[in-house]
DNA sequence: ATTTTACCCACTGTTTTAATAGGTTTTTCT
DNA sequence: AGAAAAACCTATTAAAACAGTGGGTAAAAT
């Protein structure tokens, strides 16, 4: 199940790519109009600018805004990056350490499967699909 | 993600699929071939009886197996039954209350569109699909 | 009566989730 | 120079979920 992170993380990215591309929007807005603590977002969009999606500026004037255009961005690589895998099971995680029972394992062809589905339907989706005019 | 729960209930019901239809077969032996704790099994498999999945039989000679033939399980049902829920998100989940959002929210639309995309896969997908001979 | 099985209840340690709290640094504006 | 507004940083926490373990009771066959 996709948490409040990459819940939250989508409606930051979506949010900004709202809002005037060039401005540096600051987080209390985003806060605001999304209805989500500031203090909670704050260590989201930390991943997301670590991660190379947005650009921060700090001080006065400053705050967050898109790196790319919003056709750019997949929802895939921004549930991935926040949510910190796709996966739907452990052993299918990047970090995961190979599992023995791998060559054997019945269902190990279904996990693929499946991961392949979700991983095509996210980062078949663009963050402009998002978006309402 | 799809946890222990729902995997091992997946591993239980390929096992029993696998053996003779008709015999009662108990716990310990699933628990020997899968190579799990049968204690930990005992939870899960509780809940595949009390679903209707299986039928059980206590005292010597006594098991579990199969209600039904593997063709006419769908592995969405299991894990259903197992894992509580299939939904990809908390608002989408049978006993959630009522998003006061839901109307306003952008996002909503895609994680329905997900939900039916993972539910018609796993209910597409038939225990006797994963049985090899 | 013994064995074999399912069934039942409670508990436990670890990890993840969803935040909150309080401070420091950076930058701009006056 | 000083105030204001912003990002940035570190730590803490309460609750829930996860992944089991342990010790027994009840049922059925031999």
């Amino acid at each position: 199940m996709i948490s409040t992170k990459g819940r939250y993380a989508l409606r930051i990215m979506i949010d900004l790519a709202s809002q005037d591309s060039e401005a540096f929007i600051p987080l209390k807005d985003i806060a605001e109009r999304q209805g989500i603590s500031k203090k909670y977002l704050e260590i989201i969009i930390k991943d997301l600018v670590e991660g190379g999606l947005l650009i921060s500026l700090s001080g006065k004037g400053g705050g967050y805004k898109l790196k790319r255009k919003p056709e750019e961005y997949s929802v895939g690589e921004i549930i991935e990056l926040t949510e910190g895998s796709l996966a739907p099971v452990a052993c299918l995680a990047e970090k995961a350490e190979e599992c023995p029972r791998a060559s054997a394992c019945i269902t190990l062809p279904l996990w693929k499967e499946y991961a392949d589905l979700v991983h095509n339907f996210f980062y078949g989706k663009k963050l402009s699909d998002l978006i309402e005019e």
